[in-house]
RNA sequence: GCCGGCGUAGCUCAGCGGGCCAGAGCAGCUGAUUUGUAAUCAGCAGGUCGCGGGUUCGAGUCCCGCCGCCGGCUCCA
């Protein structure tokens, strides 16, 4: 029997049959946990024949891609059990997700989380029954015959430029699918079915509204577990909860959805990053401006905001000339620097204003603090020449990251939104003029040696923008700060500079907010220290724990004198057990506890505990303070002892 | 806005197919207890069962509408 020789990335040649698969030559090259092979740049089921003299490399579980494909053929488990169950349904698509899949379909009844313990049973069958993948290459007129009656299918396959298009099969089962998948369903060993949701159609709201199941898939049972619990362990840092537990804020019905009230601590700690942020813009060459919450309508419509969001805006008359709650600060300070005339010499002038804005969001996207109704936007906007453009953005994105930094936030990534060429005429600006500005964003991040994502026609329509989106708990994306080049307001206000020919020249405009809002930045701070606010935030800093109640007007005393001493120090006054107490203030998420007794008295030191249980020691009260001290000053993320703290 | 789910005390939840089902724990208050690093004990108080209709002799429970919340989609100046 001829063989064939191939050769195995990683392992070397080998021979097998002429005729083989790739899964005997993973085999015979004892790879033994391929779950797909990459052939050049395309991945290629095992079930494929092997090619004489061609190198292949097999992926495993390991690699991302392999685990992409694992996750697909769940989808196609998951679709399988679908059409037994529920005769009926048209399937839509079922792509993986990044840990994950979901198969979307029109359910001939409605489907919901009950269904999900079915279709799970329903799966792990598929999966035991070992089923096995193949693909099959047909021609289009057999596709439509075979998608008969199930018009998304007919749309993909109308819309695939080759003349055959590729069916993957199952048992009974088949699906429309490029591939590539694990040679048969056994291989899927653990999965579970999350939630089921809505889906547009292609994502077109003027679409159909499909359902969507959402589904996991792992190898290892203890895989699955963590993931579920690593998610139990995310929903715990929840800022709606802890906002609710640790008296932050809140939002109620009755006073308006979408609306936020700050309790004390949540506006103490809202102050201190307002204090921190007009230092640092003040520093930073702004000029502090505050405008009103109500304009006149014509503004906006200047502006072009007024007829394209107009469903988004709370209007009302005030002596039958048309209002709004200004949902945005632009004109504002567009019409504070139009109140005179500006040298190119006074350039870059940049204004900055904690402005609260409000927008009539749709409900079903209201969420917690990360999208909200009413909200203040840390605003900024400069007016500059066009020589000064990249300069100035490069303190936008310098700040943005300094900020972000020194709040504790070291994940986010970056995006550049960029035009769509497509459609041109959804823009303001010439073509030209979006090269230009895109170019200068571009050279920015360049400067900066920032790694982006470029989102081509993700901007918007007066011009494009950097963004850093950061992560909730749940890893849902939020746009935090935002850098963007306007090309409208100055034209459309007419904003100009006199330059040194004594002619009046356009000026450019950065839009620029720092955190995003102050409502979604605290939401997503909350969720990433989970409550537990480094010192220089938290609205306790320290609380005092006398162990009996002979102690208690001694812990009375020493919080006074920490608080003149600028600490935020309370007392636990309560009854009960020192456990008691300890417990009530590691739930109450201050970042550090401090025992006192008839030991601490007379040595003159605080029994220091850090939150979660860090024993750090007796500590002297002079250097408590000074810790505490200088931990604020520095906006450090812990009190730091110097060494032989625990010592004394 | 759309799809699905949910809405009982401040919080977490129980309340089977409508009838002594308005309950528990925590939190709160009062009292006892004085405690050395994640829950001391007892008592008291607390709810228009989201809102509005309807069905029924009778509705927290069934039906309809609305509002809100949760998950997702869409949108996000």
């Amino acid at each position: 029997m001829a063989e064939i020789e191939v050769n195995v990335e990683g392992s070397g040649p080998v021979r097998v049959a002429a005729g083989a698969t790739l899964l005997d030559v993973a085999a015979a090259a004892k790879v033994e946990d391929a779950l797909v092979a990459r052939r050049g740049d395309l991945l290629v089921d095992l079930t494929a024949p092997a090619r004489k003299g061609e190198t292949v490399a097999f992926l495993s579980y390991e690699d991302e891609e392999a685990r992409a494909v694992f996750r697909h053929t769940a989808s196609h488990i998951l679709a399988h059990a679908l059409t037994d169950l529920y005769p009926g349904v048209k399937l839509a698509i079922g792509p993986a997700t990044a840990d994950g899949f979901y198969y979307d379909l029109d359910p001939s009844a409605p489907l919901s989380d009950e269904d999900l313990p079915r279709l799970e049973e329903r799966m792990r069958e598929l999966a035991a029954a070992d089923l096995a993948l193949e693909r099959d290459e047909v021609s289009k007129r057999e596709a439509r015959k075979l998608f008969a009656g199930n018009p998304y299918k007919l749309e993909l396959v109308d819309e695939i430029p080759d003349k055959k298009v590729v069916v993957y099969r199952q048992g009974d089962f088949f699906d429309l699918c490029l591939g590539p998948h694990l040679p048969s369903t056994g291989y899927v060993k653990t999965l579970k079915l999350t939630a089921v949701a809505g889906a547009y159609w292609r994502g077109d709201e003027r679409n159909d509204m499909l359902t969507r199941v959402y589904g996991t898939a792992y190898r290892k049972p203890e895989e699955l577990e963590l993931h579920l619990a690593r998610i139990e362990e995310a929903k715990r840092r929840d800022h709606r909860t802890l906002g609710r537990d640790l008296a932050l804020f809140s939002i109620a019905e009755d006073r308006g959805p979408g609306l936020v009230y700050w309790h004390p601590g949540g506006a103490f700690v809202r102050d201190r990053v307002e204090i921190f942020w007009k230092e640092e813009h003040v520093k930073r060459g702004y000029e502090l401006v505050a405008t009103p919450h109500i304009a006149r309508a014509r503004l906006f419509e200047t502006s072009g905001h007024f007829h394209y969001f107009l469903d988004h805006m709370y209007t009302f008359e005030v002596d039958a000339i048309p209002y709004v709650l200004k949902p945005m600060n632009c004109p504002m300070h567009v019409a504070i620097y139009k109140s005179r005339l500006h040298s190119y010499r006074e350039l870059p002038i940049r204004y900055a204003e904690l402005g609260t804005v409000y927008r009539k969001e749709r409900s079903g996207t209201l969420h917690g603090l990360l999208r909200v109704r009413g909200f203040t936007q840390d605003d900024g906007h400069i007016f500059c020449t066009p020589e000064q453009l990249v300069d100035e953005l490069c303190g936008c994105v310098d700040l943005a990251r300094y900020l972000l930094h020194t709040f504790g936030f070291t994940s986010y990534d970056v995006e550049l939104s960029a035009s769509d060429p497509k459609r041109p005429q959804d823009y303001a600006g010439t073509a030209e003029e979006w090269a230009r500005a895109e170019e200068a964003l571009a050279e920015t991040l360049a400067r900066l040696e920032l790694p982006y994502a470029r989102m081509e026609g993700e901007a918007i329509f007066y011009g494009p923008k950097i963004d850093f989106q950061i992560y909730d708990a749940l890893g849902r994306k939020w746009q935090g700060p935002t850098i963007q080049f306007d090309f409208n307001l100055p034209h459309r206000f007419g904003v100009k500079y006199v330059g040194a020919d004594g002619a009046e020249h356009q000026c450019y405009m950065i839009h620029r907010a720092m955190l995003g809002s102050l409502e979604r930045f605290f939401g997503t701070l909350l969720e990433h220290h989970a409550g537990v606010f480094p010192p220089w935030l938290a609205p306790v800093q320290l609380r005092l724990i006398p162990v009996n109640k002979d102690a208690v007007p001694y812990a009375l005393e020493l919080a006074e004198k920490l608080r003149a001493a600028g600490l935020r120090a309370d007392v636990d006054e309560s009854d009960g057990k020192l456990a008691a107490k300890i417990r009530t203030g590691e739930l109450a998420k201050i970042p550090y506890l401090g025992v006192i007794g008839k030991r601490e008295r007379e040595a003159g030191t605080v029994a220091l505990r850090r939150h979660g249980g860090e024993d750090l020691g007796p500590v002297p009260l002079e250097r408590l303070i000074a810790a505490f001290q200088k931990a604020a000053a520095d906006k450090a993320a812990a009190v730091a002892l110097e060494s032989g703290a625990a010592k004394s």
